[in-house]
DNA sequence: ATGTTATGCAAGCATAGACTTGCATGTCAA
DNA sequence: TTGACATGCAAGTCTATGCTTGCATAACAT
């Protein structure tokens, strides 16, 4: 699970619901998650599908976990993904000045 | 290769780098393109690869095209990046409203 | 017309990734 | 301790997708 970038974690549906639903309420636990995953975005995972999910999250940074007894809270990070949105310019803007994949991947 | 999402559009090492090298260098063709990712991004891939993966940043608008002569040539189309980086709020930043997938997908 | 150049199309392969299933681990309440 | 609760782990399935291969189409020069 290491070395997961930021674009591949985003690219999943659920993934992407998961991070609206951090940001929505912090420091949810997993089976927070799933219950309102299904309530309010109709998503139908398992528990151990949404569990790997959030590894992938963690992994590429966009989410901060710690234990609390029995159960792991879950909290969003948003810093990675500036650097996306930073990566390339404007439309119409044909600026010379670019970044390389080397500049952020990693 | 209808609704393909910016998200999954960019997920993919060789597609970013496509990207790069198109706001490096607006209008050029699939030959170019080929030639200048082994060049300056040290990947191999053959032309079919670069041209299927063109066709999906065109479905994703990303890309715009425009045959010229024998040759099609490619635009990078930057809008659809910025609704991904206004979509989570920044880190730290526990704000109550927040966008749903409806918003922004499709 | 013929050959070369630049791209398009379609079928097949192989790997990655999303998901499931079953069991294991750890925490708390009684 | 015992049992319920919350999560972790690992193997297997299935589909999506990145890539290749081979042939087809279209534009241009000779």
């Amino acid at each position: 699970m290491r070395h997961v970038d930021v674009y591949r974690a985003i690219a999943d549906r659920t993934r992407r619901a998961i991070l609206d639903e951090l940001v929505d309420r912090s420091g949810q636990s997993l089976f927070e998650i799933c219950g309102r995953l299904t309530m309010k975005h109709g998503i139908s995972s398992s528990r151990q599908a949404i569990s790997q999910h959030l590894e992938v999250l963690e992994a590429a940074g966009l989410v901060r976990t710690r234990r609390e007894g029995r159960s792991k809270l879950h909290w969003f990070v948003g810093a990675p993904l500036k650097a996306i949105g930073q990566r390339w310019p404007d439309s119409t803007d044909e600026d010379t000045s670019h970044s390389t994949e080397e500049d952020i991947e990693k």
